[in-house]
RNA sequence: UCGGGGAUCGUCUAAUGGCAGGACCGCAGACUCUGAAUCUGCUCAUCUAGGUUCGAAUCCUAGUCCCCGAACCA
């Protein structure tokens, strides 16, 4: 396994690797062919195939092409290649969820035969409004009990094409009272009369997702399901599916496939919907998918983005299940970071001015040497002449104290070539025009003979010789942050997320092939666009600009530490729904045996809350009343029960439990007698938890008896201290914090069988001896 | 309204009862034939309130805020 950042999901197959529920590691990227791949996708793409790279697995690229009449062929190729160009490669050949009509057909037919489907008549608005909502239950459809032989007919019938389409659907007879509404009799299959991408007009009927993609990922073998967040609702019924249909062979599904869900990529300053980037292409909005604007693969393809920087981009924002907006400022810094290590150097002027070297002979032209990149021997041939075109930005008539470019009466170095000093301005009008300077002849190749240094060094090209091409500076396709916060996002577009520009270019750098990188010198990193680039005649899309800490700080607005709002408070309005002490209030009220409860708690000295928890379930009365008869200490009773275990035993009935009440009086006793120390207990506890048994023998067969051995204690103190100088000193030097760690290291010395509350002053004892 | 998730520097993400760490951004300095890169340093966080514990981002209780879910979409 190569090292990779640990995430929530390796953490997973981590322990399912551990505890052999999976021998090996599969996964899937499962996109639809309904639209271009985005970045959301390629961090998805990131995740799946680097985990099965990680896990010595396989990844399998899956069309989930269900959908006949949103999906289309083209967009198949453009995903396959995608996938590629980020340097990806899938287990065997492609997959397509409508390689498996067949048996979704067959485990449909088994699902009715089982009893657990239906073919529902009900209309579209019917079957909507009999689901009922998040308020109110679902009513079972008129069609829900027809005999299994009715079903099967009908269900042929569908098939067969003998209905249009809306007719009829196939439902899971699943529980229309189910609070997760996916779960009210979900909808297994649809008529849909259309021509599929590659199964032609073989079916008229298609699976749904919730039913489909279950059993793509099972009949793959897949054993770890990695979706987004939104699906979360879906894993109940992803869970039914697998769990009411078998393998080919008859058997259940082994490896079972589990379903995991992670935080989609939010991203500043773009959209990821594939409904709006589909509206931007078809309205023009670009020009298509892969407008080296759009944040889809093949538009930063085509804008100069390298897969590395783009896998750089995946490991660096992580996996969580944090909803989460990242700011584009970090897939920009991969993007420099790539670049930086693989362009090339070379100077263009965007928006020149002219300057007249006056002391330059008329008619000669020098041609240097200028390497590609520093310190690299290859060199390019770069003229130099009379006249020079300087960026028209770096020159100031007014320049600010700092100013390390041109103005009059100072000197700069041209980038590898000569020193020159500007003279006089040329105007026209009022505007400048043009420039006139002389240059230092003994400067040749940028170095002075007398060692002086100039104030700054600028890029340049020579008039004479410099190459007219097309630049293409892109930028933000939105100016604000989140253009689809609210509303529509069409408004924030950036008018100038694409400027065109005639730039000047030095003759060697304007003969580089299409597809290439290049860095142009303080000015940004420029890629030949692969598409619009002909012989000789160059179009350069800016990928990047340089990071620029002299600019005026543009000031990225913190919208969003704007939006944080202050934490509110309680709600105590009336009509809000009741709180949980609230609710256990009213239910003590009808349920005399609870009020009694709670009575008795409070004269028994617990205090208000403690007994209002313990009162909220008879069960719970039960269990807290047999661990009262076993050892009547209601106020450490009260904090291991509330404390602890309500805590390790989750959801779990207390009725499930491998013990009693009165065992767990016993156990707290144990405490109170002072037999065991407080972790040592919640140790107990947890072993109690999972196998029972009888608390006072555990603890001698768990080792967990206190020490009350202090001799012991000061030799754990000073083996930990000499096994740790440098924290020491700090401890010694007061470093408060560190205590916890030495008192947890002497703990562990001595196998949580000692007081800590001892061991802290023992160990503050022997510091100050 | 019901169900399911989530909350840690401005941003993204670690810490699985024991020193709140890393990266991006920002700031300062060094260096520089790119105001780039590189190097050094710095600023900056546990949603709130109680509780348990020697010790809580982590466990318990209560609350707040945010996201997802009611297509014959995926």
């Amino acid at each position: 396994m190569t090292t990779r950042r640990a995430n929530f999901l390796t953490e997973i197959i981590d322990a399912d690797l551990a505890a052999g529920r999976v021998t090996r590691i599969a996964t899937r990227f499962p996109p639809e062919p309904n639209g271009y791949l985005h970045v959301g996708h390629a961090k998805s793409i990131c995740l799946n195939f680097g985990l099965a790279r990680d896990y010595a697995g396989t990844c399998n690229l899956r069309m989930d092409d269900t959908n006949p009449v949103k999906e289309d062929i083209d967009y198949v190729h453009a995903i396959e290649k995608d996938v590629k160009w980020l340097g990806f490669d899938w287990a065997g050949s492609v997959r397509f969820a409508s390689d498996y009509f067949d048996h979704m057909y067959a485990a449909a037919e088994r699902l009715i035969a089982q009893g657990d489907a239906y073919v529902d008549h009900q209309t579209v608005d019917e079957i909507r409004a009999n689901r009922g909502d998040f308020g109110r239950p679902g009513v079972d459809s008129p069609y829900r009990n027809r005999p299994i032989a009715e079903n099967q007919a009908l269900f042929a019938a569908m098939r067969a094409g003998e209905f249009v389409d809306g007719t009829c659907v196939l439902r899971a007879k699943v529980d229309m009272a189910h609070p997760n509404l996916l779960m009210r009799d979900p909808l297994l299959y649809r008529i849909r009369h259309a021509h599929h991408h590659r199964t032609g007009d073989k079916w008229c009927i298609y699976p749904m997702y919730d039913y489909a993609h279950p059993l793509e990922d099972a009949l793959e073998g897949i054993t770890h399901s990695i979706c987004t967040l939104e699906f979360e609702s879906n894993r109940e019924l992803y869970d039914w599916v697998l769990d009411h249909t078998v393998a080919p062979k008859g058997t259940p599904w082994n490896p079972r496939p589990r379903q995991y869900e992670f935080a989609r990529l939010g991203l500043g300053y773009t959209v990821m919907s594939k409904r709006k980037l589909l509206q931007l292409v078809e309205d023009k909005r670009v020009n298509g998918w892969d407008d080296p604007r759009m944040p889809t693969i093949a538009g930063m393809r085509r804008r100069g983005v390298t897969p590395e920087a783009l896998r750089d981009f995946a490991e660096l924002i992580g996996v969580a299940k944090n909803n989460s907006l990242v700011d584009i400022g970090k897939l920009e810094f991969c993007v420099r970071q790539d670049l930086e290590r693989r362009a090339p150097r070379a100077m263009a002027v965007l928006q020149p001015l002219s300057l007249q070297l006056t002391n330059w002979p008329l008619g000669h032209t020098d041609t240097l040497p200028i390497a590609w990149k520093a310190g690299e021997a290859a060199t390019r041939p770069v003229p130099f002449g009379r006249e020079i075109l300087i960026e028209r930005e770096d020159f100031s008539e007014d320049p600010p104290r700092d100013w390390k470019r041109l103005s009059v009466g100072k000197e700069v170095r041209l980038f590898g070539a000569y020193f020159v000093r500007c003279d006089e301005v040329v105007r026209e009008n009022g505007e400048i025009v043009g420039l006139r300077g002389t240059v230092d002849l003994d400067s040749r190749g940028g170095e002075a003979k007398d060692g002086r240094q100039p104030a700054g060094t600028i890029h340049w090209v020579d008039a004479s010789h410099a190459v007219d091409c097309e630049i293409r500076l892109y930028d933000r396709l939105f100016t604000v942050e989140q253009p689809d916060a609210d509303g529509d996002f069409l408004p924030h577009m950036n008018p100038d997320a694409l400027q065109v520009v005639q730039g000047q270019m030095e003759p060697a750098a304007a003969e580089l092939a299409g597809g290439m990188h290049v860095q142009l010198m303080r000015v940004g990193y420029f890629f030949s666009d692969p598409v619009d680039s002909e012989p000789g005649k160059p179009v350069w899309n800016r990928v990047i600009g340089l990071r620029d800490t002299w600019a005026k700080p543009v000031g990225r607005t913190d919208s969003r530490a704007e939006r944080r709002k202050e934490p509110g408070e309680p709600r105590k309005d009336a009509a809000q729904k009741k709180n949980r002490a609230e609710w256990r209030a009213e239910k003590r009220a009808a349920t005399a045996e609870l009020a009694a409860a709670y009575g008795r708690y409070g004269a028994l000295g617990l205090d208000a809350d403690a007994a209002d928890l313990l009162t909220e379930e008879l069960e719970t009365v039960a269990f807290f009343d047999a661990a009262l008869r076993a050892h009547p200490h209601p106020q450490s009773l009260g904090r291991w029960f509330l404390n602890d275990l309500e805590g390790l035993r989750k959801a779990r009935p207390l009725a499930d439990l491998p013990f009693d009440g009165a065992v767990f009086g016993h156990f707290v006793a144990l405490l109170d007698g002072d037999r065991i120390t407080v972790p040592a207990g919640k140790q107990l506890l947890a072993h109690l938890l999972a196998q029972g048994g009888d608390p006072q023998a555990l603890i001698a067969t768990l080792g967990l008896g206190k020490v009350d051995d202090s001799a012991a204690v000061l030799a754990a103190i000073d083996a930990v201290l000499a096994a740790l100088p440098a924290e020491a000193e700090r401890l010694r030097a007061g470093e408060q914090r560190l205590l916890g760690v030495f008192i947890g290291q002497v703990l562990k010395q001595l196998r949580g069988s000692a007081d800590a509350g001892a061991v802290r002053q023992a160990l503050l004892d022997r510091l100050k001896a």
